[in-house]
DNA sequence: TTTAAATGTTATAAAAATAGGACAACTGTT
DNA sequence: AACAGTTGTCCTATTTTTATAACATTTAAA
């Protein structure tokens, strides 16, 4: 029983804490005792794959451009403290996954990555009018949709009595058959009744929020990152230890009920979050302010949940 | 139908694996080399820092409640498909990692988490009102102070003509002496002539530019995730590899040129970025509005570059 | 042609992770 | 007191990963 409870874990990754760490070392020892610091490794791996992982991300984050020349494998090795076998092998699996090329006695490069992977970009302004355009550009896959007991963050975060129960679902959507987000999200039992798997399947779930007329009022956001782990890394075919955006989101309603809790997953090189914010106030007290919609909206804009 | 049900089941391999035996298998090669994407879902990691992920996360998200008892190390091993000795691994850590106690004869008992009482969040309303008040309360330890060719990314997005060079600085933010941020800023040399070194290290950037005649209008803000490398892991004081809060903030002034280019990176334990919005617009067509900075402040907000 | 630098290849050894088992010590319950 | 369930400790064997070294091959430049 409270085995049983235990073990139904719902795998929906969000971290919170990190190693901290004195050396830049690439190191497997989790046996530094030297370490004060309480929070344990957040990289999992064997070296390779991390140095494999940091390459990546320089290449795909732009950080490394195309066409630029990678140093030598032997200096490589020396930066990041391993052996040349080790780095060979983050550079072989590179060359495989075609982020790089290779050739003796040249070096290795790193290749114009097609773009067609286009990056999505969503304003936080213009969340809602792409919708349609969004649901019509994308496809979701509903992994779960289930009632349970709210994990004590969400029953607090969405203000629920104690015993009240939720609707979860987890959804993974997709832009050109390819993911690029997974989402979680929690609704409160009474106002998920409103709608079933099939709706949650084709239609966001904020058409479905108002649809079961719930007045939405405002959103509190929360955005940090994190590491893909290994279920979230299948959803979204990223390989464990990818870096991803994590957003959480707890909508209200008119009288402050929290009616939707959103923990949301994306991947980088597909999504980003943009804000543009305008400069305002007086001399005294000038601040930041983010821009309101547009009439005109980017390209491949997008709102989902 | 059937491809939906087979995911589920691979997503959720923990959660049913009392049931389904076969899928829980937790291993180290998914061998495909006939990935065709760019992302080989070549899992890195041991198993036991998998392991150790899984049960550390479903503690931090609240999964796994305080007090609860997980189950023994025999039958974790037989759920995860390892041995004793692994399961033994991922709970010393999370022992070591105080997420845990352990007892002999007992078991194993969820610890209460001290909620990182040092998360600073930033809510891009209100950048700016708390700019005394941050940097009373962090410090800065300046990296790097030089005038080089911009980055080809940089350049563009600034505006600049091809041999116009630029101000680059590196700083690296502290609050209670502990990291939290990696600043990279390119400032146009004509504007960064007006300020030096020391301003630097002791000024925010902001208001240098101020002081320096610019009158900012406009800025555009992506944000993203990335892995932390060398330079920043040492900075911040992260392992190699950590997952960081990437934003890009490109800042104009009245007459559309680009004044600075900041390239940010948070730790995502230390840091995180807050948006609220409002549910604004009519029926046809409504939207979310970020809200309008509030004259209160919440406790540790902060504004930095 | 020579030289330097890079990748490709091969081999061996060391280190680490994992499996599987056995047994002791501790705790609460029957 | 016996027992079932738990963690702690020890052991050996196997597999995987990493380190180290030596040498060959390719390429561009001096």
């Amino acid at each position: 029983m409270a085995h049983k409870a235990v073990l139904c874990i719902i795998h929906f990754y969000v971290y919170f804490m990190h190693r901290v760490k004195r050396f830049t070392m690439i190191s497997n020892k989790t046996k530094d005792s030297t370490m004060n610091d309480t929070h344990a490794n957040s990289v999992g791996g064997t070296k390779s794959h991390r140095i494999y992982l940091l390459l990546k991300d320089a290449i795909l984050s732009g950080r490394l451009a195309p066409g630029r020349k990678l140093p030598g494998e032997l200096k490589l090795a020396e930066q990041y403290g391993v052996s040349r076998v080790t780095v060979r092998r983050a550079m072989q699996a590179l060359d495989e996954a075609g982020l790089v090329a290779r050739k003796p006695g040249l070096g290795t490069v790193v290749l114009e990555q097609p773009l067609d992977a286009t990056v999505m970009t969503a304003s936080v302004a213009n969340l809602l009018p792409n919708m349609v355009k969004m649901s019509k550009a994308s496809r979701v896959r509903l992994l779960e949709f289930c009632y349970v007991k709210p994990p004590e963050p969400v029953r607090e975060s969405l203000g629920l009595r104690d015993g009240e129960r939720v609707q979860r679902s987890i959804r993974v959507r997709m832009a050109d058959d390819k993911p690029f987000s997974y989402l979680v999200t929690h609704v409160p039992e009474y106002i998920a009744l409103h709608y079933n798997e099939a709706d949650l399947s084709q239609t966001p779930l904020f058409a479905l929020l108002e649809r079961s007329g719930v007045k939405v009022d405002h959103a509190a956001q929360t955005i940090s990152a994190t590491l893909a782990t290994h279920e979230v890394a299948e959803a979204l075919d990223v390989s464990v230890g990818s870096p991803l955006i994590a957003l959480t989101r707890v909508v209200y309603d008119e009288e402050g009920r929290g009616v939707e809790h959103l923990d949301a997953l994306y991947r980088p090189d597909r999504y980003r979050i943009q804000i543009d914010l305008n400069r305002t106030g007086d001399e005294a007290a000038r601040y930041w302010e983010p821009m309101a919609p547009e009439p005109h909206h980017r390209e491949r804009e997008s709102q989902e949940a």
